[in-house]
DNA sequence: GTACTTGCAAAGATTTTGCTTCCAA
DNA sequence: TTGGAAGCAAAATCTTTGCAAGTAC
C-alpha cells in the first residue's frame, strides 16, 4: 500500500476477482502479504503481518481466507517436514513447482527446481492416469553449510 | 502373535534392540502393528488397533513410541494431503522411497516407485550439497477411476 | 537396584464452528 | 438490499508435558 492508501492490484486478487469471489479490506491485506512474502509463512505469522495495517484482523479469519485460497488452488501448503510443531505454511502458487529442503539442523529451507522434477510428474500422470493438482516435496536433512 | 502368544521378533524391533532401546510389552505390540501394517496409520488408528491386544494402552504412549520411531528414523512421517484434517500417518521406512498419490475424490492412497525419483534425489545432494535423511512426496488429485 | 517407561490428568498448540453484526457488490 | 464475510467466544482436534507408580535389564 503507498503513502494514499492505494492498493496495486496483485495476481493473486486478480485471480478471486475473476472467480466472483468478494473481496473485503481483510483479504486483500492478507492476499497481499502472502503474494510478497519471501519465505513461508504459517497462518500466526501471516495474522501478525496483517495486524500491522489492520490491528482488528482476527486469526479466525485468517484461517477462513487461506481455506478459500487452497480450494481454489492458488497456494500450495507445506509442512517443512514439521521442524518446527504441526503448523502449516503457505506460499502462493508459482508457475514451477519446486522442492522444499528442510535442514533439520539450522531450519534453512532452500528451494529448488528442476526438470526431472517435471519429468518425474510426467511419468506418474501417464502411468497411473493420475491428474496431478498439487504436489509437495519436501526433503530433510543436513544442508551444505551444517553437514 | 500366535495362539500361544509368542511375537515374532521383526525388523523394527530388532534394529531397536541392537540400538540399546528397552522394550516394553507395549512398545513391541505397537511396532508390530506399524510393521504389518498395510495402509498408513494415524496415531488414533494405531492405537485402536493397539487397544485389540492391551487395552489399557494409552494414546500417549503410542506418541512416544512414534516420537521414539522418528528419532531412530525408522518410520516416516506423512500427511497425506490433509485429506482428511490435519493428522499425521506413520509407515514403517523401506528400502526404496516412494511416492504417495492422493485422491480427492475418493481418497484412495496409491504408492508409485521410480527411478526417476532416485536421480532426482541424486541430483538434490550432488547440486545443493544437501544430504538428504527423509524426503516425502505427495501429490493430491484425481486417480484414473475418478477423472 | 536403577534408570527408563507407562498411565493419567492436564495443558498446549493449531484449527474450526456457531452465531451475531457488518459490509461489498 | 441482500447474501456473503468478519469478529468474538467457544469448541474441536491433535499432540505434548509433569509426575507418581511400574518395569526392563
Amino acid at each position: 500500500m503507498d503513502a494514499e492508501g492505494r492498493v496495486a492490484r496483485r495476481p493473486l486478487e486478480q485471480e478471486l476477482v475473476s472467480r466472483g469471489v468478494r473481496m473485503t479490506r481483510q483479504r486483500r491485506i492478507l492476499v497481499r502479504i502472502i503474494q510478497e512474502a519471501a519465505g513461508h509463512l504459517d497462518a500466526i505469522a501471516l495474522w501478525e503481518r496483517a495486524k500491522g495495517e489492520d490491528a482488528s484482523i482476527n486469526t479466525v479469519t485468517v484461517y477462513r481466507t487461506l481455506t478459500l485460497l487452497k480450494k481454489h488452488g492458488l497456494v500450495d501448503e507445506l509442512d517443512l517436514m514439521h521442524l518446527e510443531g504441526g503448523k502449516h505454511y503457505y506460499e502462493a502458487k508459482t508457475t514451477r513447482d519446486h522442492i522444499h529442503l528442510a535442514c533439520v539442523k539450522c531450519g534453512r529451507i532452500q528451494e529448488f527446481e528442476s526438470s526431472l522434477f517435471e519429468k518425474l510428474k510426467g511419468q506418474i500422470e501417464r502411468d497411473r492416469q493420475f491428474r496431478i493438482d498439487t504436489v509437495r516435496v519436501e526433503a530433510g536433512g543436513l544442508c551444505d553449510r551444517c553437514k
